[in-house]
DNA sequence: GTAGCCTGCTGCATATTTTGCACCAGCATT
DNA sequence: AATGCTGGTGCAAAATATGCAGCAGGCTAC
């Protein structure tokens, strides 16, 4: 929408830090852009940006501003979508920040359920750790976030949240195969591909150990999910997933999983939230509850 | 702010429901206002006002929009504030909408005491019914209502409520004046002064008397408690109202006030509200509060 | 220490947008 | 049928936004 095209300008500013750059990915001038910032400034008879030799930044007006211009432009599509909700069509956009065990399986499923009843409505999905989640709910640069073992800071407001118990990932032929529940102490008989610390997964391993006065010492260490699978299948390690990260053709992949025994690690909690106090678009309200329901439907 | 003047003409042209009388308060030819309001529709894609004969409606699309364009512009108020609150001085506008008995004393007191603090605050202050008061709320056009005896739709958001009994104003020599508690049968020996029907105090006399299977006769009916109170200095009448909204120099008026028995008629509640999830702005909270520390101190 | 490079900012001519006037068509009331 | 209201449109004038060229000032690298 036009009238807010320059505060959809100073955001683009604030996240760039410079007037120029700016400009230069948003198809217009820095003189323009500059003289749009000043003259909003003036109407408000404060600084948003503090002008630094290197560009500039957000005073502590422009912060309390520049939230309450993410805040209208969220609120803007919100109010679009419940008109086109009026007209009888479903339109909109979702924008999800996710843990990376999401991405395998669970949300391309969903979202091709919803897309296949809302056609017109998009999706924006971004691979975010569970602090970049948070934040990218605060800035609005996402409307949902699924996220493994969240931070829970104040602004994150839980719609859901359901266990997940830590599983092994194993060749089929592994010698702990035979086993049904897997103690810890087995595992560290063999080679450990551990995600990275930054994962939910990992934090789980990690305080377990520590609380049994150990220290992890993976043979492999990724931030990729899909290359740790890999290792284990191409050796005789040892990878950890919780269940809804796991492929539903792991058996085809030569890979089986078995649950790790809960007195040594605890389920983690896999949340679903938004920004607290916000109420979403039509369409990404509409689409958290289709989660909610697969996420009860399946480990409830 | 320039770039929300186009919603701001739309609010208005919603309140008037013309585009040409709206364009002549708002100093505006009604041209160049018809074509923001078609640019805008053009940018929805939908219309927001349907157009009739003698003038413009709000469409379906245009409700929501509505209410989407008064919440921007109440947000951009806080904003302001907060911004103003920043840089140390207290700014700002607190819009009142209340019952006639707070207009009395209380109001004018409380308005006294915040800006002899906060010079820069500047205050409108309407009387509204117990209806009107919770439409000034969800329009906007009020920021926090104190209203006697609300409705309390789902709308409004009780921040405090008091008790108030009510109570019998009459001549220091009048006859009931030696009692100290008054029964309702001995008030119905002398003529009634009474507020009219939109009152909350009416509202509960009328309620006790219908379960007495009574119906009141006033003498004399006014919708101003101040000609209420002359009238019964004139002759030996009995009006009826609640205690915050006794004057203070009852006495000088040749008035005295006595509670009425509780038996008869039930306390009333005097209800400070605004609209339900409504930030306000910082002027308005903190006035809010200090009302709320009056009432207290007062009526606890 | 100075030369180059980046930053935000400004004067002025040029595009673009917005506005107001005059006028049109449609409906309601008289 | 006449009048008076409504919103809507073509066109020229006014107002606004833009882009270019060039400024001062701070950082960085040689």
């Amino acid at each position: 929408m036009r009238h807010l095209l320059t505060l959809r300008f100073i955001d683009a500013v604030a996240r760039v830090g410079s007037i120029r750059k700016a400009a230069e990915t948003l198809a217009i001038t820095s003189t323009a852009l500059n003289r749009r910032i000043l003259a909003i400034e003036e109407e408000l008879g404060v600084e948003i940006f503090e002008r630094l030799p290197t560009g500039v930044r957000l005073s502590a007006a422009g912060e309390i501003f520049l939230h309450h211009i993410r805040q209208q432009l969220s609120d803007l599509e919100r109010v679009k979508s419940q008109i086109d909700d009026l007209a009888g069509e479903r339109r909109g956009h979702i924008a999800i920040a996710c843990s990376q065990a999401l991405l395998t399986d669970f949300l391309p499923k969903q979202i091709a359920i919803y897309r296949s009843a809302h056609p017109a409505v998009t999706f924006s999905v971004y691979l975010r750790d569970r602090v970049a989640a948070e934040k990218a709910l605060a800035e609005m640069s996402a409307d949902l976030a699924l996220v493994f073992e969240p931070v829970e800071r104040s602004e994150f407001q839980v719609l859901h949240s359901v266990q997940q118990p830590v599983c092994v990932v194993m060749k089929q032929s592994h010698p702990l195969a035979d086993q049904s529940v897997i103690r810890m102490r087995d595992c560290l008989a063999f080679p450990l591909a551990l995600p990275s610390t930054a994962y939910g997964v990992r934090h789980l391993l990690d305080m377990a150990a520590r609380r049994r006065l150990l220290k992890l010492q993976p043979a492999i260490e990724s931030d990729n999910f899909e290359f740790l699978r890999s290792a284990v299948a191409a050796e005789e390690a040892l990878t950890f997933q919780i269940p809804i990260g796991l492929p539903a053709n792991l058996e085809a992949l030569g890979l089986t999983m078995r649950h790790l025994a809960e007195q040594d690690v605890p389920p983690g909690v896999l949340e679903v939230g938004q920004l607290r106090g916000r109420i979403l678009p039509v369409a990404a309200s509409r689409f958290a509850e289709q989660i909610l329901r697969a996420l009860i439907l399946r480990f409830e």
